[in-house]
DNA sequence: GTCATGATGCGTACGCTGTACGCAGGCGCC
DNA sequence: GGCGCCTGCGTACAGCGTACGCATCATGAC
């Protein structure tokens, strides 16, 4: 399971950025050069040449090659009319991932769908999982942090958690995303943290201490949400309605559950027959509720910057 | 995105058995019979059959066909040494999954890896989505609860979180597969419900909050062992050892993150730097305590006969 | 004008997946 | 012996992500 061709290229050229190898304004190799040093094909070259200056680390300059972009990366600056196609691609994943589920994500998929050749949308995405990531990108620009923030860091962590919340619940596939494509800095998710450890300035936590609380809180949003994408996906991919699908599951799981080994579960489940219905917004409030009065607690108990234990 | 056929007939046969179209003792239609009646393949009519029996609804009198069982399952009384394939590729298949990382997970290479032809296998596991149901619950019964529990029930969640961390642990892969085959009634999770809605019998709690404490339990413990999936995984699937992969992804994150946009997040990286490290399980404990601080404050301040500790 | 060089856009094809289906062979009853 | 049925496995299919090859075009040199 090695690196990705392309991916490869990209990352030595990266690596002797890093070193000093090649410094702003170089040119790279041509294309053909890359191709031959590489033993890859002039189409793979030509692929990790492109990613690069979707990054911004490089610059395709027309009659001279590929030069080394020089300053700080303008990301976002040379995107104008031309990257259409590429959020309109990344816009149609996202549809097909609301509502037909991850799985029934594909590259050829999204190309049918807007009529595009399937290989043309390697022009644009690189692969499949830098589409992941960009329609992450895009789902929580959705949600953008007010400019300006309550007063007190709970309500701050609270109005936070709660954006994210929301996001999740209208995509519930980014649960997954947000970790297959984990490692990767999301703008957005920084803006998050950036927000959460702001607020948390207030308390004058120590770093460590301020870095776990904002992992955790995100952690908790995230992992109430990948429960409602199981649900989701499940009633999208075996095409059940809910109604179904509740049926089907609750039969089974009763079944089980009351076959008389697990006592204290049945009495719970008599107790609330009635409308046993899980709803993941309760959880979730209840939840952030319980997390942030404990947290609150361990403030509390704490005044002051202190060293952990 | 319909169900597999074989399943299909499954779900129509327990259909039956619900409505009391089949009762106990009646004879199924045999292998031709269902063929012809669904349109599949023998094979497939054989497949449904043979997963009926595997669940232990139903049973192969030899000579006479498919019989309905009767009475309470008595799921594990058949299984002898008939299994033992069965376990066998059970195993081999988490073996894979941890060292390879769930994507690596195919059937074909577990069939390589036991030497056995490929098609063989379906003979005792019916589909993917079971082997992975049965791969979690192989893993959860290697931290059995003990038979006496801790007195208090703080204690008592504590040590059933701790017993399901270390479970995640030691299988990273376990907190994806949890939610992708997520409705099916686990045996061992089912046990550490149990275990937990007993524990909070003791504080009085209603039923319905009590099953929300429990899934917000659960919740907490599987959303922290997702992040150490995406990190094991990530790290098998590009063959990099740990210090390249955090050397790559320390330096993309360092850069997005000090570009001046995220100024909080800047100065809790530089109160942190000389060893940032995010310890998991540290982390764990952390959010662990916070959390049932929360809940005991939550018991404290409402009424009722419950006592801390 | 002709040509060389390089970039672009896309079709083809590969290696991989899960698993439905077909078929050979064996077993037991008539 | 013949028939019916089940078992076990090989073959094949539909689908995936994407590397590679080829046709085409833009451009500068001569």
């Amino acid at each position: 399971m090695a690196i990705a061709p392309y991916q490869r290229i990209v990352d030595d050229v990266k690596r002797q950025l890093r070193t000093g190898a090649l410094r702003p304004g170089d040119r790279l190799p041509s294309t053909r050069e890359l191709a031959r040093q590489w033993k890859v094909a002039l189409a793979t070259a030509a692929h990790a040449l492109r990613t690069l200056a979707q990054e911004g680390v490089v610059k395709a300059v027309p009659r001279v090659g590929t030069v080394v972009a020089g300053g700080p990366s303008r990301s976002g600056a040379t995107r104008g009319s031309a990257d259409l196609t590429r959020e309109r691609i990344v816009r149609a994943a996202i549809a097909v991932a609301d509502d037909e589920g991850l799985p029934a994500l594909s590259i050829r998929g999204v190309a049918a769908k807007l009529g595009l050749p399937v290989m043309s949308l390697y022009r644009h995405v690189a692969s499949k999982d830098v589409l992941l990531f960009m329609m992450a990108e895009i789902a929580f620009a959705e949600e953008p942090l007010p400019a300006k923030p309550p007063a007190g860091w709970r309500a701050q962590l609270e109005l936070a958690a709660r954006l994210e919340w929301r996001v999740f619940k209208r995509h519930p596939w980014l649960a997954r995303v947000v970790n297959i494509t984990r490692p990767q800095p999301q703008e957005n998710a920084l803006a998050f943290a950036n927000w959460v450890l702001r607020a948390l300035e207030e308390t004058r936590l120590p770093a460590q201490e301020a870095m776990r609380v904002h992992v955790l809180l995100h952690t908790f949003v995230q992992g109430v949400a990948v429960n409602l994408e199981s649900e989701a996906d499940a009633v999208a991919q075996t095409g059940m309605n809910d109604e179904e699908f509740m049926q089907r599951n609750l039969d089974t799981f009763l079944r089980v559950a009351t076959s008389g080994r697990f006592p204290h579960m049945e009495r719970v489940l008599a107790g609330l027959r009635p409308g046993f219905d899980l709803d993941f917004d309760e959880l979730f409030e209840m939840g952030l509720r319980v997390w942030l009065d404990g947290l609150e607690a361990r403030l509390v108990r704490r005044p002051g910057p202190s060293k952990p234990r």
